[in-house]
RNA sequence: GCGGCCGUAGCUCAGCUGGUAGAGCCCUCGGUUGUGAUCCGAGUGGUCGCGGGUUCGAAUCCCGUCGGUCGCCCCA
């Protein structure tokens, strides 16, 4: 053992684990996420960890840190693919689905719940390496909005009743792109992509900066793009923003009555309209949600260029500036990279990791015990090792999780073991031939005779 | 990638203007005979992030470096 260097362990920061009795819990959540995906027909799938890193930057969006592999032992010259850990479950969604595009079904109803990497720096929930929990339905030609409002619906479901969530205010935002789209760019008369996006960029900081600022810089890239843009044209839009402001704490009917209104307004402009209709039709559906659960809000673009439609994201109403736990939106066109088909898409996805790590912080997770073990068997002594495996046996049969415990110490060791797990039973296997069986609940205290054969805990 | 703050025991920290390291928690053992959490006693554990400089002497002052953290960019 001398001479051996020891490397102090630590964290590596942003690459999060958990103790035993956390991550017991972040299996709850996991198994109950899925469950509820399933109920609503999404089946799993899997991708690998690495893609090519040609693949993942085929849509040309290379402003993520990605985190490229690379062998230690590789030869010198040789050519090999590049290979990259995945930024999200989208763009792996999107080759897996032109891959295997014969044997799906379409729409093609997904779940996928992974690790994904991005080399940013870390902060208070924001991580290198971190679990998405993503649901998307990709559709051939046509996808039916339908399946836009069907997103928050589950969300909700799922967020609201995860263990420790009970009590927290979040809120599900939604805008369609279409709506300020149009107004971009039949109004202000900016076509270009590139003034589209940027202005999309400001809008999405609307809540990030003063107000003063905000209009400056939006002032700044409107003109920038269309110098003969009338400060008029730019008071409508703003005005158009500010209509669907501040109405978090009212109904979707209320919501619905501004959204007609606006209809009303919008002549002349078919794409403004086509995406106020959509979001009507999508806050019609979500009617059954408790109020404030969804609200529409056109300052919500999202950053990423792919949505076409309907966008989604979701915050802590009393801490928005923890960030987005869940966001994700309608794409019209993302696989059209690896297969030369109309393949239009709607998802959502769970920032897990992001999630499960405020909970934990704000000592909110319902943290129970160490092990998953039902019972605690003791050994009385070497000598009685058969009799205790065999009971334990009995017991594991019959659907509980034993531990025998390792070695006859003394009885006060034993105890004191299953106190530290908190392990909520302690079984004692006869100590003599004609003796009975007996177990005690560590946390009243009691004990009893027990038979292995038919106890249960409600005795 | 850019800027602010911080780096002493496994954890949370104390150590004032330089004089060779401390507390609490945790952990281990004990308080006899078949029973945990309390209580009492004892014990393990630190090249004070790393490297250099100033000094008779540095955890303490200076420089560098690495790491952490917060904000910006961007995002789950």
């Amino acid at each position: 053992m001398s001479g051996n260097k020891i490397y102090k362990p630590k964290a590596i920061s942003g690459f999060p684990e958990w103790l035993p009795e956390t991550r017991l819990v972040e299996q709850q959540w996991l198994d109950h996420i899925r469950k509820v995906f399933e109920s609503y027909g999404f089946c799993s799938i899997e991708t690998p960890s690495v893609e090519e890193l040609d693949v993942i930057t085929a849509k040309g969006e290379v402003d993520k840190e990605i985190y490229v592999l690379e062998r230690l032992h590789k030869e010198d010259g040789g050519k090999e693919a590049r290979l990259a850990l995945h930024f999200d479950q989208t763009v792996p969604l999107a080759r897996y689905v032109a891959q295997h595009f014969n044997d799906l079904v379409f729409p093609f109803k997904r779940y996928q719940m992974q690790r994904v990497w991005r080399g940013e720096r870390p902060q208070a929930g924001r991580f290198r390496e971190f679990t998405q929990c993503d649901i998307d339905v990709i559709a051939q030609d046509t996808l039916p909005l339908h399946f836009d409002a069907e997103m928050p619906a589950i969300i909700w479901e799922t967020l609201s009743s995860l263990p420790g969530m009970e009590n927290e205010k979040i809120q599900i935002r939604i805008s369609n792109r279409k709506i300020l789209m149009g107004v971009i760019q039949n109004e202000l008369e900016i076509p270009d992509d590139d003034g589209v996006a940027n202005i999309f960029r400001i809008v999405d900081k609307l809540e990030k900066v003063e107000l003063e600022e905000f209009l400056k810089n939006l002032n700044n890239e409107i003109l920038a793009h269309n110098p003969n843009c009338l400060p008029k044209q730019i008071e409508r839009f703003v005005e158009l923003l500010a209509r669907l402001k501040n109405l978090s704490d009212e109904s979707i009917d209320t919501q619905l009555k501004v959204l007609y209104a606006l209809i009303e307004q919008a002549e002349r402009n078919p794409l403004t309209i086509e995406g106020l209709r959509d979001l009507c039709i999508v806050l019609e559906s979500l009617k059954h949600l408790p109020v404030g659960a969804v609200v529409a809000d056109l300052s919500i673009v999202r950053g990423l260029d792919y949505y076409t439609g309907t966008v989604y994201e979701t915050t802590f109403v009393d801490d928005p500036g923890y960030g987005t736990i869940c966001a994700g939106g309608r794409y019209d066109d993302l696989a059209s990279s690896y297969i030369n088909k109309a393949l239009p898409g709607v998802g959502i996805s769970i920032g897990f990791s992001r999630l499960f790590a405020r909970l934990h912080e704000q000592g909110k997770l319902p943290v129970g015990p160490k092990s998953p073990a039902d019972i605690l068997m003791v050994l009385p002594s070497d000598e009685r090792r058969e009799v205790a495996t065999q009971t334990a046996q009995t017991l594991r049969k019959r659907g509980f999780k034993v531990e025998l415990f390792h070695s006859g110490s003394k009885l006060k060791r034993q105890m004191a073991y299953a106190e530290k797990k908190k392990i909520p039973y302690v079984w004692f296997p006869p100590f003599e031939d004609n003796s009975e069986h007996e177990v005690k609940c560590m946390e009243s205290g009691e004990q009893s005779k027990a038979d292995p054969e038919n106890w249960t805990t409600d005795e």
